[in-house]
RNA sequence: GGUUCCAUCGUCUAGUGGUUAGGACGCGGCCCUCUCAAGGCUGCAACACGAGUUCAAAUCUCGUUGGAAUCACCA
């Protein structure tokens, strides 16, 4: 009885963006949930795509989203056990060296779907004679390799889309090592999952074949096929939005303000028949993650929308979470985080109240009878009360009129927080001299 | 083109043969209040199309249309 271990594995060939971010997050969630562990794997078999510059910074964004990982590994650091793996394989005739050249092999894709066939390797390299052979190696041509797919019915009964069958006769043999001998990912990360114990993946469903042709290679190298769930891939309002072609960056969202949690919180619950609301904590959140819920049709991921919510969790958003990085107090926090954006606009209030302002004055006789009313105490609520209804009857203004200018002169803003609460935080010198119409 | 998947309010969805087709987000209105915001209440709004099966279809079948993924010496 082995426990849940699953793994995220992005290849460091961009930013952390919001496909990437969904994967990872519902894996660190079923980890969590299940009292498993969860991995970081480096997927850098790609050197020429391959950036250090991009791992620090997926592993920046992940530690920003809460999404930590108590074990990590590197393909690029694991070639020697991939080479074992591959020579036991060719040695039994599963994989097999093949002589085409890119171009030729484009050439064929491009007859077969001009003909109406599906544009899948023809096994040509199969029936190579040994001249064959030591011709393309007088040549100078090195091979590269593919994997043989057994025929027959793949399946497997995924989490979110059931029962899948494919038939292997639709497949093609996949590549696994380059001309110049370099892996590809397929077989690496399935040798990874074997060694690791990776007990469930979760990705998204642009992995399916993959999987079907992945399944026949856990098999081949005597591994246990792990559970899979592949995740609808979300599109984007217009046209798609795709991991790789997605671009909306984790440190854009970061940078104008929006929240971790609330990425986590919108993501995990977009597409699925569960209400999208605002969750706190990661762990409460993994005790939600249920694969039933997840829908099989692809949602739309909206930016705005998530901005939207974000304003939304930052409305409720608790003290505790932020305590960190602002300034402000409890109080002051609890008193004007209904009306922020982003939660580092709480320092704008802070100055409002405690810095100076110019003030704008609309109505300055409302404004200078306000001052001289004002009374030289602390400014409660029963203060501000009796205060207002005083200028109420001595300027016959109420409403709108009598509330805007008062708020302009005091905060140099049309929009806030409650007033009552403001003028406390004020207090009764920069509120006099703001009222005057003077910089305070 | 082959394979696989998908199709209910603007959006995410509930719905498994008989429902006033429900909820959430957004949007509109009203209330509250001291303006805005926040909060409360409320309203508008959907079964892609066409056949078939059935007393009865959003639900089952077939087809059509539309969308997506994949078919890389990317992952």
């Amino acid at each position: 009885m082995s426990s849940v271990k699953v793994r995220f594995a992005p290849s460091p060939t961009g930013h952390m963006h919001i496909g990437n971010t969904r994967t990872a997050l519902f894996n660190w969630l079923w980890a969590k949930k299940m009292g498993g562990t969860f991995m970081l794997r480096v997927d850098d078999t790609d050197f020429a795509r391959s950036k250090k510059e991009y791992e620090d910074s997926m592993r920046e964004s992940l530690k920003w989203l809460g999404l930590v990982w108590t074990q990590e590994a590197r393909q690029s650091a694991r070639f020697e056990r991939y080479k074992e793996v591959t020579q036991k394989l060719i040695s039994e005739g599963r994989i097999y060296p093949c002589y085409e050249t890119p171009e030729e092999l484009e050439f064929k894709r491009k007859r077969s779907l001009s003909k109406g066939l599906p544009p899948i390797y023809d096994r040509q390299a199969l029936s190579y004679t040994k001249e064959d052979i030591a011709s393309f190696e007088r040549e100078g041509r090195k091979p590269h390799y593919r994997f043989k797919l057994n025929v027959g019915e793949i399946k497997w009964t995924d989490e979110v889309r059931g029962e899948v069958k494919y038939d292997a006769a639709n497949l093609s043999d996949p590549i696994i090592i380059r001309e110049d001998g370099s892996y590809l990912y397929h077989l690496p990360s399935v040798i990874d999952d074997v060694d690791f114990g990776i007990t469930h993946i979760l990705r998204g469903e642009d992995h399916v074949t993959n999987t079907a042709s992945q399944i026949q290679m856990f098999e081949a190298i005597g591994g246990t096929v792990p559970t899979f769930a592949h995740l609808p891939l979300l599109t984007g309002k217009e046209g798609k939005l795709s991991k790789r072609l997605g671009s909306l960056g984790v440190r854009e969202l970061k940078a104008d303000g929006v929240e971790n949690m609330a990425i986590c919180s919108y993501l995990a619950k977009l597409g699925t028949s569960e209400e999208i609301k605002p969750y706190y904590d990661l762990e409460e959140l993994a005790k939600t993650l249920d694969f039933s819920k997840i829908g099989r049709a692809q949602p739309k991921f909206d930016v705005e929308e998530l901005r939207h919510f974000n304003i939304k969790y930052i409305h409720s958003l608790p003290y505790d979470v932020v305590k960190d990085r602002i300034s402000a107090g409890q109080t002051f926090w609890e008193d004007v985080k209904a009306n922020l954006e982003k939660v580092e606009d709480v320092a704008v209030w802070d100055k409002i109240c405690n810095g100076e302002i110019t003030p704008v004055i609309e109505n300055k006789a409302l404004t200078d009878a306000a001052a001289s009313l004002l009374p030289d105490t602390d400014l409660t609520v029963d203060v501000f009360n009796t205060w207002i209804d005083e200028i109420k009857s001595k300027t016959g203004l109420k409403g709108k009129d009598l509330f805007h200018p008062v708020r302009l002169a005091l905060t140099g803003e049309a929009s806030g927080p409650e007033l009552k609460i403001l003028l406390s935080l004020i207090g009764y010198k920069k509120a006099y001299r703001r009222l005057k119409g003077e910089k305070a």
